[in-house]
RNA sequence: GCCGAAGUGGUGGAAUUGGCAGACGCGCCGGACUCAAAAUCCGGUGAUGGCGACAUCGUGCGGGUUCAAGUCCCGCCUUCGGCACCA
């Protein structure tokens, strides 16, 4: 068969045909499979975006072929930065080179011959799509999700310029090596933290994988405690979060976060020199390092003190980088006794040390350091309570003196949506000195991302430089107004497409709920593991968010998820431009065909685990697809002779129907290497039963090539198309119904078991299917093989597992 | 560093979730067909020892639980993904 060319056909004739189109009568059975779409950066697809989609449109077409009326549409995360940095160094437009990529990306697609249905393609670089991304974005603003505040970005002070983490290495801007710095900038968030309860709870509600949901909840970080609150001597109040409140009486310092805003007020005249180079000393550094819990504790003395409000101890109140701004309260009360880096931090800087639990069993009390005990030495009601009650008991204490509080903390954060960028969502937000803050009314959006904008570097967004931009009037008071010069992060883009796709071209509003109500939620979505906590989070509070403003009647938009592995380079490495490792599927697509392709990607790997590119065995698949096309043509030949079914028929229909069985289980669970396994087994059943020959019960013989023709029309769907054409099938195979097992044909009347003897393999019986254990042992017990192995022997005990083995436990 | 995974023949990977380790491929070896080769069809293939039936060892390393461990528990090593501005 002419590979190349019969996909030529195929893919001419199912465009033509529109086989693939979504046919909104039959939303009762709608199944929606969703890849996660693409970035259009390179200027092409690779291997991984194949193993990603080739895959899963395979699975999309099984389920097709079980009555489901599969939705499955494709399109392009457009916007972000490496468009930007290119255009940077190029010169080329963003819009250009990105809708450049898109259709060179689309020719990919098509020629993959996936059942996308491209009438509902998406790119969120267009006006039609980011105008409801700002609408959104509105909706979020008046619900009280939005808000602004300041937030540190990385500023290279040599290039002028706001830097991704991804441009800072070691410490450095990855252009000139200058050392980057924290600098505060007034920034749009989304309000993630309101919904951090409901995504922890609905994790307990979606299939998706076991540590997918670990990860989110490690993200989502609850914990409960207390808020405790200090005084200082200046009268000024902060306070503290903590796990062990039973601790308090410990506390020997405060430790505030660099960035406190309180740090300013408090510090002496005679610390402020060294508090203000500590602070510059922190901006240096990311958030990583000063997590490190390996890493020597630093930190300054603030010259300040405050009060312990449980005993009133004076305490000194320090600066460390190893309190995070952005976590609890940005203070940390310091208990070196009964928390390792409180520990760490007090040996460097010799504070004092200060034992109040003591172990519930005496032991390791010389030690300065004990987790969890019993509360002692603070000579107050609470001596003698174990910890896990001491906290509760103290929180409640303090909380009636107006000093503190139960409280559940999240180590979730708000969502920082505002970029310093050109290539994005402008945010519809403008500024007017008389109103402030004013929304852009919804019948002007889309604000339009202006095209003649100088991106390079400057100090400032790109668009602040763009005067046409910028200058607009307020929507309230008429007067002169000023756009917000920021876009947003591409990851608002993308926590919604999934609701869009199902109404790609309502000019109306983002989505009509009538019917993404019933197209929702997504049924199957695809993607790698890499999402596990931003994108797919971000995905799930809007969701949860619009369903609050009355938009959607569904708690999740994923209700199953699959993370496909990675496709590494040949090297082992992931594929990167700067490895050149990266390879493309195009030069095995033109030589071997996207059947042979996609079924080497699905035969060659664990799908979810992927691997390291190897093309050894390519040909092999191929070989596979002719050693079908040969056994198809053979019963084409054939009349349609019958005979009664003998045993070898008999063999056969087992086989056949186990095959079904195994194949659509596994091809379920995305386990496609086994699934093309189990076909192989079958092809070469049936080349054993045509060499027998076959002729006897051709009609018997044709069926089974019939269901093999079906059982790999998933996976390769061209070839599939042709070999039914081929058989006199009608058109199109993806319209016929998936093979179903005949349970019946899979009864055997006895089966073959392992006899062990102490563990060890002796023996092969075989018994009644129906047999009891009693039957069983017998059987193994009156084997030649095992009396020799058990002769001398003592029998202990016998272990028979019914369909597994049987083991004798002898001495 | 923290969170989440993975480690099985020469090789890609299987293993019904505690029950015959190595399915199915690749590679290699052999046979059939052929004047010959290719292609094709059939068979073999974890390691060591033995002519042999068979025996011993074997799932990253070290312990443990169990009649039984790739699978569970404890402690390590290595590799990969994420860590909030790559998407």
């Amino acid at each position: 068969m002419d590979f190349i060319n019969v996909e030529k056909k195929w893919q001419k004739k199912w465009e033509e045909s529109k086989l693939y189109s979504f046919d909104k009568s039959k939303m009762k059975d709608k199944y929606y499979v969703l890849e996660m779409f693409s970035y259009p950066s390179g200027a092409k697809l690779h291997a991984g975006h194949w193993y990603n989609y080739g895959p899963t449109d395979s699975y999309a077409r099984f389920m097709r072929m079980n009555g489901k009326e599969v939705f499955q549409p494709m399109g392009f995360d457009a916007f972000g930065l490496p468009a930007e940095n290119y255009a940077i160094k190029s010169g080329i437009h963003p819009q250009d080179s990105t809708l450049k990529n898109i259709a060179t990306m689309e020719g990919q697609l098509k020629a993959m011959g996936a059942s996308f249905d491209w009438d509902y393609e998406i790119k969120t670089c267009m006006p039609d799509y980011y105008k409801w991304t700002q609408w959104i974005f509105l909706q979020l603003y008046k619900n009280g999700l939005a808000y602004r505040k300041e937030a540190p970005v990385n500023w290279c002070p040599s290039c002028n310029t706001v830097l991704a983490n991804e441009q800072v290495v070691d410490g450095a801007c990855e252009r000139c090596h200058t050392t980057v710095l924290r600098k505060n900038l007034t920034q749009w968030f989304f309000k993630i933290t309101q919904y951090a309860e409901e995504l922890l709870q609905g994790l307990d509600t979606i299939d998706w994988p076991e540590k997918t949901k670990a990860m989110q909840r490690n993200w989502i970080g609850k914990s409960s405690g207390g808020e405790i609150e200090f005084e200082l001597e200046s009268g000024d109040k902060f306070k503290v979060f903590t796990t062990r409140a039973d601790t308090v009486f410990g506390v020997s310092y405060v430790i505030l976060a660099p960035e406190h805003p309180l740090v300013d007020k408090i510090t002496t005249d005679a610390q402020k020199a060294a508090v203000d180079a500590y602070k510059l000393e922190c901006s240096k550094a990311s958030e990583i390092e000063r997590l490190s819990t390996t890493r020597e504790k630093t930190g300054v003395f603030t010259g300040a003190y405050c009060i312990n409000p449980v005993n009133g101890d004076k305490v000194p109140v320090w600066i460390g980088d190893y309190v995070l701004y952005s976590y609890g309260t940005g203070a940390v009360m310091g208990v070196a006794a009964h928390d390792e880096r409180d520990y760490d931090f007090a040996k460097k800087f010799d504070l004092q040390i200060k034992r109040v639990v003591k172990s519930a069993d005496g032991k390791n009390d010389d030690l300065p350091f004990c987790d969890y005990g019993v509360i002692c030495n603070t000579g107050t009601q609470f001596d003698g309570i174990t910890s896990q009650e001491g906290k509760i008991a103290i929180v409640k204490w303090l909380e009636e003196k107006n000093q503190g509080q139960l409280k559940t903390n999240y180590r979730l954060r708000d969502w920082l949506i505002s970029r310093q960028r050109y290539w994005g969502a402008p945010i519809p937000i403008v500024y007017c000195d008389k109103c402030g803050e004013v929304a852009v009314p919804e019948k002007d959006l889309p604000v339009q991302l202006p095209y003649n904008v100088e991106f390079k570097p400057n100090g400032k967004s790109p668009l602040a430089s763009c005067e046409e931009f910028m200058n607009t009037t307020c929507p309230k008071c008429g007067g002169k107004a000023r756009r917000d010069p920021d876009t947003m992060d591409t990851f608002v883009c993308s926590s919604w497409y999934f609701l869009r796709y199902p109404d790609a071209h309502n000019d109306k509003m983002a989505f009509d709920p009538e019917i993404i109500n019933k197209m929702l939620p997504v049924d199957k979505y695809v993607g790698g593991a890499e999402h596990a906590c931003m994108h797919l989070l971000y995905a799930r509070f809007f969701t949860k968010a619009l369903r609050d403003m009355g938009y959607l009647k569904f708690d999740e938009p994923f209700k199953s998820l699959v993370h496909q592995g990675t496709i590494l380079g040949p090297d082992g490495f992931k594929m990167s431009k700067s490895r050149g490792n990266i390879i493309s599927p195009d030069d095995y697509v033109s030589k071997f065909g996207s059947d042979a392709f996609r079924l080497y990607l699905m035969f060659g790997f664990s799908y979810i685990e992927g691997g390291p590119w190897s093309a050894t065995g390519m040909e092999s698949i191929t070989k596979f697809l002719e050693r079908v096309e040969r056994i198809v043509d053979k019963s084409i030949s054939l009349n349609n002779s019958v005979t009664k079914m003998d045993a070898e028929e008999k063999a056969l229909n087992y086989t056949r129907n186990y095959t079904i069985k195994r194949v659509s289980e596994d091809t379920k669970a995305f386990s496609f290497n086994t699934a093309i396994a189990r076909i192989m087994e079958y092809v070469n059943d049936l080349y054993k039963y045509d060499n027998l020959p076959c002729e006897k019960n051709a009609k018997f013989f044709k069926e089974c090539i019939e269901n093999l023709v079906l059982l790999l029309a998933p996976f390769v769907p061209h070839i599939a198309e042709e070999l039914n054409e081929k058989m006199g099938g009608t058109y199109s195979v993806f319209d016929k119904a998936y093979p179903v097992c005949d349970e019946k044909a899979l009864v055997k009347d006895e089966y073959e078991l392992a006899v062990q003897v102490n563990s060890r393999m002796k023996a092969k019986i075989v018994v009644p299917s129906d047999a009891d254990n009693k039957t069983i042992e017998d059987i193994a017990l009156n084997n030649d093989l095992v009396k020799n192995a058990t002769q001398g022997l003592n029998i202990v005990k016998v272990i028979v597992i019914p369909k597994r083995l049987v083991n004798i436990v002898c001495k």
